[in-house]
DNA sequence: GTTCATGCAAAGCGTTTGCACGCAT
DNA sequence: ATGCGTGCAAACGCTTTGCATGAAC
């Protein structure tokens, strides 16, 4: 798949422009694909191309183009503000309070929310990338 | 109700320690019954009793003390983090992406949620404060 | 008496911002 | 040619931490 014509089609139709950094950024998180803290992102953009360094306060500015843009969600759970790329396919995460363990979810258990939520409330809900918090089942085990 | 014996109580039984400003801040938290950040609620302990002021510090590590304890909530989202007394009731929250509104979702739509998840995963859910991001309906009318 | 929590101040970290330059449009 | 995006560095706000004092056990 082409991120590059996605990317910028997407972004020059919301009229913004079509930067390298902006390619480079969503390319990183699209590729690896889970939650990325904006230092992570940094980081692995230096590993890959050690001559074309980005500065950090770029990186926030990009991730934040591309969450206005909703190309990309940002999740924030106490620690630094991690950015995923947004999926076709929804999927949520459970984390540990305790350990800090970050479990999958079924999609399938949160299949008709949102749209019991609009139709309730008339909000619109992003239910592609929620965060539960709880206890893990190893956790609850052991441990208080 | 009697906030101090409950307090006390939890605190004692998770072998903490029972101080003034544990009960404090617990009883302001109790009190006001939303999401509050650390720094409303020195500034309310401080408005309440300008004699007996706290240091920031104090209720950060107070409320530290009481999420682990159970007895309040931590809710990130993206700005300071914001901490609640959990409720008997539970509740949650549609917070806008673009005006930052928070609205109020009915529990029962989540009711049976934390079963199913439990049953499937072994991951005990704390849905009694659950936070979805997405836009309100009058954003979704007007703007981007 | 021992251990843990507090107050104070200072540092820490993640993140944002001002300004001049450069690039996309 | 115009205006938005970038790089750099400095500042910002929220939160944590070290250490000596004081309170809870």
């Amino acid at each position: 798949m082409s991120c590059e014509g996605d990317t910028a089609e997407e972004l020059r139709h919301t009229g913004r422009r079509f930067t390298v950094q902006r390619l480079k950024v969503a390319a990183a998180l699209r590729h690896c694909g889970g939650h990325r803290t904006a230092e992570e992102i940094h980081d692995l953009l230096a590993a890959q191309d050690p001559h074309a360094s980005m500065p950090l306060s770029t990186v926030y500015r990009t991730l934040a183009t591309l969450k206005e843009a909703r190309l990309v969600a940002e999740v924030d759970n106490g620690g630094p503000a991690a950015y995923e790329w947004v999926a076709e396919q929804p999927h949520h995460h459970l984390i540990c309070q305790r350990c800090e363990a970050d479990l999958d979810l079924d999609p399938r258990l949160l299949a008709d929310l949102a749209g019991r939520i609009e139709a309730e409330t008339g909000f619109e809900a992003y239910l592609d990338h929620l965060a539960i918090q709880g206890r893990c089942a190893h956790c609850r085990d052991h441990g208080a």
